[in-house]
DNA sequence: ATCAGCAAGATTATCGTTAATCCATAATAT
DNA sequence: ATATTATGGATTAACGATAATCTTGCTGAT
């Protein structure tokens, strides 16, 4: 049998709170009986019951981790960065995913209140209804969304600046020459398109432009639909010299679609990503994007 | 106060027990209190607490997920595969980077443990001493090994065919007329390595041809060893005509230097890869790769 | 000499659930 | 008519740890 409190307290002649005490380096021990105690729990291989213990004291050192898709490269980054800082912090964490469901994120959160985690760092599924801010709302743990912002809970969020970084896309392709530019955006309801379609408005604003909405798409942000909404421009003619996209992997998909038509990157067609994927840099022709300190958004 | 069992016993009448065995659906209840207690449960919004509920029954419905990289969308994607069929069994996944420190593996583990995990899922750090054999032996949980194998625990291990796979690959090039095919293998140490090196001589073998040592490497297997590798391979003047990678990410790292020193590819080097991640069907030109059924590796 | 104060431990009460028993009453079998 | 078995539920005892409260023996100050 495992070895527990029990163990060591009959093994030393220590009463169990003793043990207890000095396993968790609570002071008001002397010197010697927690050396006499540690080596004894060295000894029978003690590995402490992390479950009972946190049934007792009021936190679990737990955390849970919402994610939308944890194969996607930007998740699995941000992942990543989470990670790491809880292993230094010395928590643990517990990872489920939505697949961009509310219902299934719904559903996880309970869960993982159901295992008393300490806290929750949750990258939302689309759509914000009354009863997604009422249920944030009733939480009874600390949470922030990473990544994207949800309404009403600005001090709840971690951010990059979506807005000004797609303002920064646009004001280049614009002072490059470029004045068609394909823009394949992200799905509607989520707080970073709508950041990002302000940026690009602002952008062309400032330069005195308007804007073709023809050019301007918002796709769920998978690497078929870069590919497709190419292949689907090219086919009804649109005229484009450069596509600004969601992200990476919208870009690698417009890239794939650029090259099976001849059409060469960046001299045909100027193509910009977001998010600075790691693999982006080593694409070829390699991938223009907007960093986003995933990693960094993790940690923090 | 969170509702909890004797918060409803006490709103219904009934005894704490008898509440809990509804909640689980214990049978030896009759209709009507179930409904009763059922119905209660819901308005008071009953979270069960499942640190106290696995306190008592012998399980805790989580599996440990021991990951060397999760940003490395090889795991990630098989952690996804993993995910799903937790998911699907009602299971939850504690998931850790090892960063293939077994020092911190066994750090890892150990967590786990503590945390009273059902079972792991290792993606096991390189090197395998004795210390290690005996520490996975010593594990008091079920444990498989996904995708790589450790001597000694041949059926904890779920595994592809590395051996089958590389031989393919060489038998390919080899028929398509390649005789200097550079080989960026992987870390000497781990199963995969070991078994397509087989497969690769195997190959050769069957062709009647001799291996030229220079044209094989040892690598981490990251995208910097392949670019780097093969920009070495150039500037030494070694000749090939066909490169054959550890992983697609290698393999990435690869086309970038080819493409830089204006290889054409397929004309002038023929590139393989291996795991067919998700991203490599479309990188351009489009990668040739081994599949390895990641997700049905973290599924199974 | 008396007593407050403290150090170093021991005792005891929980934490919220589940498992093992136990106890009526009703239904069925012999 | 008695014995057995089902049925539906109540009681009680853990699970392994932590926190709050007690003890006991010393110091040292008054």
């Amino acid at each position: 049998m495992r070895a527990k409190l029990k163990t060591i307290a009959e093994a030393t002649g220590f009463s169990i709170n003793t043990v207890s005490r000095v396993l968790r380096n609570d002071r008001r021990i002397s010197e010697k009986t927690s050396r006499i105690i540690k080596s004894k729990a060295d000894e029978l291989g003690y590995i402490p019951d992390a479950i009972a213990s946190s049934m007792r004291s009021p936190n679990t050192r737990t955390i849970g981790v919402v994610s939308a898709d944890s194969s996607n490269p930007f998740f699995s980054e941000v992942i990543k960065g989470i990670s790491e800082k809880a292993d230094e912090l010395g928590y643990q964490m517990l990872i489920g995913n939505t697949e961009e469901s509310f219902e299934k994120e719904e559903h996880l959160i309970k869960l993982f209140l159901s295992r008393k985690v300490d806290g929750l760092i949750i990258m939302p599924a689309y759509n914000t209804s009354e009863h997604h801010i009422a249920f944030y709302a009733s939480l009874p743990v600390p949470f922030v969304f990473a990544g994207r912002y949800i309404d009403g809970f600005a001090s709840h969020s971690i951010l990059h600046c979506d807005e000004d970084g797609e303002r920064d896309v646009f004001r280049y392709l614009i002072g490059q020459g470029h004045r068609s530019i394909l823009y394949l955006s992200g799905p509607e309801c989520i707080s970073n398109t709508i950041e990002r379609d302000k940026g690009m408005m602002e952008a062309y604003r400032e330069a005195g432009l308007d804007i073709d909405q023809r050019l301007i798409f918002h796709l769920p942000g998978h690497m078929e639909d870069g590919y497709q909404a190419v292949n689907n421009a090219i086919n009804k003619s649109l005229e484009f010299s450069a596509v600004a996209c969601f992200n990476d992997i919208v870009a690698m998909g417009v890239m794939k679609s650029l090259s099976e038509n001849d059409l060469s990157i960046p001299d045909d067609v100027e193509v910009i990503g977001y998010d600075n994927l790691m693999f982006s840099q080593f694409m070829n022709p390699s991938l223009s994007t907007v960093d986003v300190p995933k990693h960094k958004l993790g940690y923090a």
